[in-house]
DNA sequence: GCTTGACCCTGACATGATGTCAAGGTCCAC
DNA sequence: GTGGACCTTGACATCATGTCAGGGTCAAGC
């Protein structure tokens, strides 16, 4: 299978797959004798994987031990466990810190007029 | 007053004000014969603006915006206003979305036994 | 006056995920 | 065999930020 109906099974660009395959994250596939790469099943499954992993928020280093997890069968579901409650945690610090800037912004909003005069509270506060 | 001191004043790094300087978003300081940089307390005042903004999450074509509009004694109000509802409803996506993320990530993990058993909800989540 | 340590200068390279563009080779259906 | 769709590599850009190198400057203490 070509890169582009491998991106189009994974939900992967193209240019993500030659980037994750130049850092390592998915093995280089076997070339044809043009030089085009030719992808396999299990190959589509892995870049899904990834594509799951990244739209779940983890990062490419937790990718890789997700996948290193995934593809040893004699490992421990809590680690798996452990990564997820760790990226949770980290999306909850996350969330927190835009709730708050976003908190900010909507009280700031209220006090100021929104009319044509020029005082407005939302830059006061920014000059503090 | 060199980088240093307008950096600890104003809360900025000396690399990312010399940055400011040089995309246009501060306007190049008076040079000694040294060639250091010499900051008056106006431009510090600048500074500790733009550091502000930038914790409200405003991205840099935003505060130059809002610099203008600072600048600007005889602007509207209410243009301030909209650029701080349309970062707050950006923000508003955001949070959604991260929220989301972390609400699958515990769902996940919480059928997920997390002991010695290689058996994970998480993986086969991925594995979709 | 000299030394020393703290400070400043520029420029370059790196991050992470992603886009785009260019110049060139390949494949397939007609 | 030709055209259009597809593939290749490499380079440059983004955004905010860090770090490092190689070199100049300043001020305090001796």
């Amino acid at each position: 299978m070509n890169i582009g109906s491998a991106s189009r099974a994974s939900g992967i660009s193209e240019r993500m797959i030659r980037h994750y395959e130049k850092i390592g994250l998915v093995p280089p596939p076997p070339r044809r004798d043009s030089g085009y790469r030719d992808y396999s099943e299990a190959d589509v499954h892995r870049l899904r994987f990834i594509a799951n992993a990244r739209d779940l928020g983890f990062g490419i280093d937790e990718i890789a031990t997700l996948l290193s997890l995934w593809s040893d069968h004699r490992r421990a579901s809590s680690e798996v466990k452990a990564l997820a409650l760790a990226r949770a945690a980290d999306l909850g610090r996350k969330v927190a810190a835009l709730e708050n800037m976003r908190r900010t912004l909507i009280d700031l909003a209220e006090q100021c007029h929104g009319d044509d005069r020029p005082e407005c509270p939302i830059l006061n506060r920014l000059v503090d």
